[in-house]
DNA sequence: CGATTGACCCTTC
DNA sequence: AGAAGGGCCAATC
């Protein structure tokens, strides 16, 4: 059975995604492009494609733009769980410039 | 192999 | 500060 209606990445991508994801410290996030760049593989369109698939079991509230912009769809949800972690925001976004966090 | 698509990113207007 | 266009990578039809 097809899970996805479109182009879904090899399995070992998606797990290095979702455990990247899962790293994630709480107070902190990381952009797509990021997570992308760290894998060294593909890019934020790939992660983008993983985290609507497969996001469902990570802190997907974790990642968010490069502009600061939240997962569409669950913004209100993600701000909230942001808020409570301690994340930096700036009104409706996340101020990626303090948040950013990369895995060491 | 060409066209299409997607929780994107960057430059420019 | 917001909108538009082009580029990006991988997989399916």
């Amino acid at each position: 059975m097809r899970w996805a209606a479109y182009a879904v990445p090899a399995m070992e991508y998606v797990e290095s995604v979702l455990t990247v994801v899962e790293r994630i410290p709480p107070g902190r996030v990381m952009t797509y492009g990021a997570i992308a760049e760290y894998l060294g593989r593909g890019g934020p369109r790939q992660v983008g494609t993983v985290m609507a698939r497969y996001g469902g079991g990570v802190p997907w509230h974790r990642v968010v733009a490069a502009n600061g912009r939240v997962v569409p769809g669950h913004e209100e949800e993600a701000l909230q769980r942001l808020r409570s972690e301690g994340t930096p925001l700036r009104g409706d976004r996340v101020d990626v410039h303090l948040a950013e966090w990369w895995p060491d």
